[in-house]
DNA sequence: TCCGGTGTTGGACACATTCTAACTTTGGAC
DNA sequence: GTCCAAAGTTAGAATGTGTCCAACACCGGA
């Protein structure tokens, strides 16, 4: 399914802007900030303005195509992966890295006394080996 | 062990303006952000400067008094439990309550080839039930 | 008392993000 | 095709968080 055809289903209007914020952001397997989008996306569509940009990823993230993520200081960062996931932050790097969710196994969440929890996560945080 | 000594021990000259912040992060249950410390110790030490809040919260977190933490968007916010613990994030106030370590139980951690895990938290977001 | 080091200050700066007001494009209605 | 209103886009201004910097204040020792 490629991109238009994504944004259609969505209920999103594809213009050349939104297509081209889409093809980066929803392909990749990074983990980019809105300037990083901004400044790829530059490359097929250089009148694109920073406005467009941010409002775009917010209209992928409202119709839940692209997930927001607090793991870097400062910045917000966008998640293409839907699924329910952990992070591992290379604290060297600043790099972010999907662990997949039956990698970590976590028990208690549903008896915390007065929190309804919606969503939940692991942030490890650390350094990656080299291979 | 009041501000004076706890500063002490850690190799820090207890200044005023330092005490002042301290007494004020130290002390409280909360997730302050440095903006919110600026604010608070205002009140007792009129005539401190932003610089100094955010020199002084860096030098506790150096001296390893305060954890900072990557939870809220854009901002930081400081810990003063220091023990290892989770957070629980009300998505409709923003605010951050700790949950204790033995709550929730993790496995799988350092089973994740590639990836040397330094720290480790659950991240819960959600809604706080009315008591 | 003088002096060097440490600490503080306020303002300038940098950056991420949001807002605004004007402009462009689009999809009908005629 | 022409017109219009709605939707989308744009550049730049504004806001908010955090850092940097140069000048000043304070302290302890010679």
């Amino acid at each position: 399914m490629n991109a238009i055809e994504v944004l259609a289903q969505a209920g999103i209007r594809p213009t050349p802007q939104r297509l081209a914020v889409a093809e980066f952001v929803l392909a990749g397997r990074t983990h980019p900030t809105a300037d990083e989008v901004f400044a790829a996306v530059q490359h097929t569509c250089p009148t694109i303005s920073r406005a467009t940009v941010y409002n775009t990823l917010r209209l992928l993230v409202n119709k839940g195509l692209l997930r927001e993520q607090v793991l870097r200081e400062g910045v917000t960062v966008f998640d293409a992966e839907r699924t329910a996931h952990h992070h591992f932050v290379d604290e060297e790097t600043g790099q972010i890295h999907d662990v997949p969710w039956e990698a970590l196994k976590v028990y208690g969440a549903d008896q915390l006394g007065g929190f309804e929890v919606h969503d939940l996560q692991v942030v490890l945080r650390g350094r990656r080996r080299r291979a």
